[in-house]
DNA sequence: GATATTTACGCAACCGATTGCGAAAAAGTG
DNA sequence: CACTTTTTCGCAATCGGTTGCGTAAATATC
């Protein structure tokens, strides 16, 4: 139909019998620029079919208008999730979402963090993988000033903001929980170490224990890469032990090993939640379909993505200041269910 | 630590006393520039710590290596796959995913399209929303040659390919499975007919029915957005059938509302699968949660998102040509689960 | 050794928007 | 009406690669 060149502002300045500078100021609702002109700009750019060519813009004013997300996997309830919440809080505010995963792997995570420095993202979110030990690769950004935002799995920086829950305070709860159903011999089923939501799960755990005088076993402590597999994996474990030092509960850090080693733990006969009580973490839709039921903690990935994005997005546009603010915390709610219940069923 | 200029072509043409188009054709690896040079203007990039600006590159050469992912929604399990495919390809070829969900919104699609075809990605990947009637919004994509690639929720376009799975088919045997496991009254669970995934798996249904001398009720059929309460409504509605003419199974399009439909039947006291029995589409994760174990169609969304993202790339490096193909598709099998093995309790 | 061919590289004009600075035009002031 | 202040806009230099075309140097041909 029309030509193949792009409409460009030229054309517009042509078409108006302005200077091409007009013109952008003008699209850019510039005060510098006349009212009655900015209208005449806005309205022959829509009849001219104007499109902004974004690298042009970019490549003098140094701003992309694209975030980037960098996660462990993008598969997962959780964090489809919370991409989800990211990229409606970009769509909103005009920015773009591109995303990479690491698959638990540094290395990919390095190239990643690498490629999207490279394409001049306007700012980061991460959540680190599985084995990241430190964060070097993450300088580059430091040292030009875009600004990084954890997320889930965080490394405390001075320079940077993370958005997560508590999770010392929500293991603590569901903990506390079992306890007060009556559990003696709580076992958890914790991850790699080496990222703060698991070791603050098991600190939390931990501390419940401890604070209702009851004892802290290494036995009755698996670390792991919380799978399907490494919940059935546990159950055998469990199976293993001599029936006098089975766990009569069970505290799985996140829920997928919590319903695998339930399925696993059913089919071996065990009764849940009478011979074995168990509380997962996430509430992963699978925690609404095992039988019974899974008690678990209920965090929205939504809100968390929501809320990392938008806060990135208000220190880009100068309404907030990131370094000044060092975590957001967002709530946690448990949600028990009858893999839990012991109490009720003794009445 | 250095200069806050960033490293450019100029600084390593200067460095070596060459020109900048020389190192620009060097750094591609363009046979024109002698192997030694070539070899002098990498090096030199390292050394200096040149980084690319991917703007000024993609404002004069016209691509960006970037594809644009265009889904309904990305917090499901097949789509979260799907999308993990398609990085995985993506990210192998050098190329960078952008990703925006339509939320199931036309509107919101459009706008996206919109902003895709601004963002000038070298391609489009998408699967519709639920209520998308036509696609004049993707008519820049086909004007400007760029390809377009749809994947699972299609619509045939002569310029462009689509990746998916026989979806008649599936539907076919699974309702052939039900049959052959001795039930008579099928009832389907579909999608919108908008959609081709849920028109064909309708036609695989009605045609399998047919084909064995089954009747085809209106009565044994419901439309809805297969949710988890579309799941548990369909529950109410059979329930609430006489008793005679209640189904002996249902075929659902997808898992969840399978499983939710499931859940409900069950606790009112029917049993599965010797009362009703079951089978979805999607291999959730779901499908091996509930009990019993439900019987369902697999698929990889990995592998779709997979094929369709190299495919596209493929295209773009002239390695194939997509105008060419019209559709490629993808194995489904059946997975048999409890959920609908009548046969076997009876022997 | 003169000519034809190939190889290797440089020149300079882009790509399209942004922005500091200066100047003309409009509005305000006495 | 002359003069100052404010508004409104244009000039032209970027931003950093890319690429068609031309030419010098290297190699081949007879």
């Amino acid at each position: 139909m029309s030509e193949d060149r792009e409409v460009t502002i030229y054309d517009i300045a042509k078409y108006l019998n302005v200077s091409a500078a007009t013109v952008s100021r003008g699209l850019k609702n510039n005060p510098m620029i006349s009212k009655t002109t900015r209208k005449k700009i806005t309205e022959a750019a829509k009849t001219l079919g104007y499109q902004s060519n974004t690298f042009a813009s970019s490549l003098r004013s140094r701003h992309t208008h694209t975030l980037g997300a960098l996660v462990p996997r993008l598969n997962s309830h959780f964090m489809s999730s919370v991409l989800a919440g990211m990229e409606n809080a970009a769509n909103r505010h005009g920015y773009n979402l591109i995303i990479a995963q690491s698959l638990e792997d540094v290395e990919k995570e390095k190239r990643n963090a690498a490629t999207m420095f490279n394409k001049r993202v306007d700012g980061l979110l991460i959540s680190l993988s599985y084995n990241t030990q430190d964060i070097h690769h993450l300088e580059p950004f430091f040292k030009r000033k875009i600004p990084v935002v954890f997320f889930d799995r965080i490394y405390l920086h001075e320079e940077s903001t993370s958005v997560g829950i508590n999770n010392f305070e929500a293991a603590y709860n569901i903990t506390r929980h079992l306890i007060e159903q009556g559990c003696q011999r709580i076992m958890h089923l914790g991850g790699n170490l080496l990222r703060n939501v698991y070791q603050e799960r098991l600190n939390g755990y931990r501390q419940a224990l401890h604070d209702h005088h009851l004892p802290v076993s290494e036995k009755l402590y698996l670390t792991s890469t919380l799978s399907e597999q490494a919940g059935a994996e546990a159950a055998r474990y469990i199976l293993d032990l001599p029936p006098g030092e089975r766990p009569d509960a069970v505290f799985s850090a996140n829920d997928t090993a919590a319903v695998y080693c339930m399925l696993a733990l059913k089919s071996a006969g065990l009764r849940i939640p009478e011979d074995i009580a168990f509380a997962g973490f996430n509430n992963d839709p699978i925690s609404r379909v095992i039988e019974p039921n899974l008690t678990t903690m209920d965090y929205s990935g939504d809100s968390i993505g929501n809320t990392a994005a938008t806060y990135l997005i208000n220190h880009l546009k100068g309404i907030s200041n990131l370094y000044t603010t060092d975590a957001i915390t967002l709530r946690a709610d448990m949600v028990i269910r009858a893999s839990s219940l012991k109490k009720k069923l003794r009445k």
